[in-house]
DNA sequence: CTAACGTACAACCTTGTGGTTGTAGATCAG
DNA sequence: CTGATCTACAACCACAAGGTTGTACGTTAG
């Protein structure tokens, strides 16, 4: 986990790479175990560019690297940026938890309001 | 929290909406606490109508929801949907979890292959 | 060496996104 | 009623997204 505090366009990235099925996909596949870029793309009914260009938009998210291996270039998952996505998540229902603890605050500071 | 296993198009609407820093700052506020669209509309360097739009597209993702007071239209977080993305996250990260506890079995299976 | 494989990248097309302005309908204050 | 406020929505524009095909180049197999 080398950075796992991410700035708003990282953050932009990252959720921009998630909100696509077939990325959502090679991610689970790559967190799941590496493999290469034609092996990921042979699961898919697109062409081997367009998986390739799906990797290159998980790779500027750093949600996946990519290290070549012979003529194979081969993926693998970054788990620390997935991290760093579920804690700004976490964040929001921090957010939340506190402003149900506010309303419950003040109902229990005006007991008799009910009239 | 009524719904909260999304469907892929459901999932793919809620990472769009989050890859957006202005919509993540509207998440933010209304998971603090409820607000008018106009009121939203004025903390941003931007028309009204380009405010309405953000809340639109995080309506449609039910990371917000809408309800009509008066002349007003209050905006509401839903935490549900936000839970649901996190544990999609967490998917994730249970898969590489799991892939390093197979690596270490394999490891612990060949102890002596260190030449 | 030659052929096949894995990759990279450019050009192109279509659709969606994020912004604008403008118009119009409800609702509230006076 | 009148005017100000809040909202809705359409039309438009620039540009990015997601797909295609085609070409080129390094690497491995035979």
């Amino acid at each position: 986990m080398v950075v796992d505090q991410l700035d708003q366009q990282s953050v932009d990235r990252v959720f921009a790479a998630l909100a696509d099925a077939t990325r959502r996909d090679i991610v689970t596949r790559v967190m799941a175990g590496e493999s290469s870029v034609s092996a990921l793309a042979r699961n898919y009914e697109m062409s081997f560019a367009a998986v390739q260009k799906h990797v290159a938009v998980l790779e500027r998210a750093r949600l996946v690297s990519k290290e070549r291996r012979g003529r194979e270039q081969i993926v693998r998952g970054d788990v620390g940026t997935v991290r760093a996505a579920a804690r700004l998540l976490g964040g929001f229902e921090e957010l939340w938890r506190a402003r149900i603890g506010r309303i419950d605050d003040l109902l229990a500071a005006a007991p008799g309001d009910a009239r």
